[in-house]
DNA sequence: GTCTATAGATAGATAGAC
DNA sequence: GTCTATCTATCTATAGAC
């Protein structure tokens, strides 16, 4: 989670972008608002940051950055890739997951550009997960209960198919995807 | 698909909503550009409906209409509720579909009504699985797989995730779950 | 039922003081 | 580096003609 007080103006107001994209919506996502959030002026915010595109192109770098450490977590994690990107995909609170939804949010406007950055990610994930299962169409199928999992828990909050990643009904969605994995291996 | 010329002034300021929410996101779909599109002056919009609250309301009217008739229609399906289920998931030119990614623009921003409108269909849909798998939580992975296929064709386009429903990945996809669904009925 | 004209608020962005 | 003041465009909504 950000440290809203200590960082710097830049980062505050990169924090506040994100917190009121999340929150609010696109719509609500303005320059004076995000100043107002950030706890600067609207001039303030624009030294940095030198239009509301630069502003954008501002988030979406920082979650590149984020994002290439996340996939060698995976790769690395010691409960598993699976279980560790599965559960992963809902777990809101993490600086990776604040910089996705965020930028989910300006996919869904026009900024071709935050699309672009969610296929990328899209892309190294997959990756990394056919890696590890060795099979194309039981990769795609992890990958869309992961994205299953993340229009759920960012897109649809309070619904029916958000789950708290340590409950039980998460752990029966892992078992149920480690027993197609083993079906599969097995054949 | 709405056939945008014959139909009401109501029905196509309706459509042009839809429409400018699907391809342009929340922060384009404003009463000009509604108007414009559908054909009308922004005061014949406002003679249909009264505020942009009201235009809302509009959209989840529909769109709830729809989502009963397409209950009917998984529990019902010839090729079995699941596969139906999930083919439908990602396609987007039905009435349906159209009405569900246009809301899901709006549950991104600050429309409770949205969101609720779209957890009482979800609602509706796992009830449905449920019935047919007699299994919670397999219904509640099939649900994300759905899930998931609707966050890329809808959220995602052209993304990684995105599946064309008559497609070899796509049987694969529905082979994997039927699977896990055999799989489970034989434990 | 649909239009034009317009009000009042707010958007993104610039200029210049400190 | 941060501020206030201000410009121009656009937003939602109202009033009233046709």
């Amino acid at each position: 989670m950000p440290s809203a007080s200590t960082a710097s103006a830049r980062d505050r107001v990169l924090d506040a972008f994100e917190l009121i994209l999340i929150t609010q919506g696109e719509r609500a996502a303005t320059l004076e608002a995000t100043a107002a959030e950030a706890g600067v002026s609207k001039g303030g915010l624009l030294y940095h940051f030198g239009s509301k595109d630069a502003l954008v192109e501002g988030l979406l770098a920082r979650l590149a950055e984020y994002v290439d450490v996340d996939v060698e977590a995976i790769r690395t994690a010691e409960i598993g890739p699976i279980d560790y990107f599965l559960r992963s995909s809902l777990n809101l609170e993490s600086d990776l997951d604040r910089a996705i939804i965020a930028t989910t949010r300006l996919a869904q406007g026009s900024h071709p550009q935050a699309r672009d950055a969610l296929k990328a990610m899209q892309g190294a994930w997959f990756d990394v997960i056919v890696e590890v299962v060795g099979d194309r169409a039981l990769a795609r199928t992890i990958m869309l209960i992961g994205d299953g999992l993340y229009y759920n828990s960012a897109l649809l909050p309070g619904g029916l198919g958000e789950i708290d990643p340590a409950s039980d009904d998460m752990n029966e969605v892992i078992d149920l995807v480690n027993t197609l994995v083993r079906a599969r291996s097995g054949a």
